[in-house]
DNA sequence: CCTACCGATCGGTAGG
DNA sequence: CCTACCGATCGGTAGG
């Protein structure tokens, strides 16, 4: 007889891919080990893969849950009738409020993704490539509307997702300012500094 | 009697320090493993311990090279009878050639950091957060000038740093802009949209 | 600088 | 979900 996935099976698998998430946000995906997991999860290693296949489908979960929703979004966004303007700030505003709500995934998926095994890893680096190339084309086209300043297009988008993914600290600092004062003060910092 | 340093000593250990610092910025820390380094050097694993202590070393080794050359720069820049806005930019700028004339190293120092053993960790974690404080406390002292924005110090020293470090890729991009161009490109993104 | 080898730890499996 | 355990790989040492 077939064995039926009931809904506990579903939610332990989800909370052993949000502890991995921490767990590699906080020591590195390499330097995780799966007996760490296990201790966060509260249950033997061994344990762990009734659950899952193994530690990199766990890296693989991760990052491409992330990766499909950046891309919903810029797909529904590139097919807005907006201005060019207003989807630069909405992309910004978008990481942005991925990182201050969902900063753990976001940025094991930016940085971990090397680890990826193939075919994965090339089919990450190649929707990572093509979201950067769609970011930039957005950014030549304002400057072809004479609306932003002549800065190279791709040298942006690298410097502004980095310096998104850099509030991550802001999570831990003392003295918080709240999030949508952090959100004003980036779109203030890059739409401003990008305007003609 | 006493072994003698040679000159050819202090060459052979550059070499694997140097070595070190691209295999941890390719692989990261922990996945670069010291047979991995020997090869890359063209010695066997065990060899590389007449030259180093430890693998931590090498990581300790790029760490600290890289915060004392930022350190150095910084204590100079705040003693120079330059106004606020001209040693941010300078910082910025600082920043920027590390990145462009160094960046496995500056790269390996930001990213690996946190794999290295007390009481250097906390050791470096303070300077680290003892140099951007200072940097805020620039931002700070140009927003009381009003000379720059009202924005949040210490958040736009993350924002800055990281999208410096941002620029790595550039390095690998295909076609190119100058160095120049680059450092053009970020002050004017940067300086440009902090400014009042 | 090499050969030989160590103890520890890793991801993962067998079997219940 | 656990106990018991595997082969591989790791950083590092001994001895020459």
């Amino acid at each position: 007889m077939a064995r039926i996935k009931t809904e506990k099976d579903v939610s332990r698998r989800d909370i052993i891919v949000k502890a991995a998430a921490e767990l590699f946000k906080e020591k590195g995906y390499k330097a995780a080990s799966m007996r760490d997991l296990a201790e966060q999860v509260g249950v033997e290693a061994a344990s762990l893969y009734n659950h899952i296949k193994s530690k990199t489908e766990l890296l693989h979960d991760v990052c491409f849950n992330v990766a499909n929703r950046f891309f919903d979004h810029i797909n529904e966004l590139e097919a807005s009738p907006t201005s060019t303007l207003e989807k630069i700030e909405a992309l910004i505003r978008f990481h942005i409020r991925q990182m201050i709500e969902n900063y753990e995934e976001v940025l094991v998926s930016d940085r971990e993704w090397k680890h990826l095994s193939e075919p994965y890893l090339s089919n990450f680096h190649n929707q990572r490539r093509n979201y950067r190339k769609r970011f930039a084309g957005l950014i030549q086209k304002g400057v072809d509307e004479k609306q932003i300043k002549n800065i190279d297009p791709s040298t942006s988008v690298l410097i502004i997702l980095h310096a998104i993914t850099g509030i991550d600290s802001w999570h831990r600092s003392v003295k918080r300012i709240s999030a949508e004062e952090l959100e004003e003060n980036m779109v203030t910092l890059f739409v401003e500094g990008m305007k003609k």
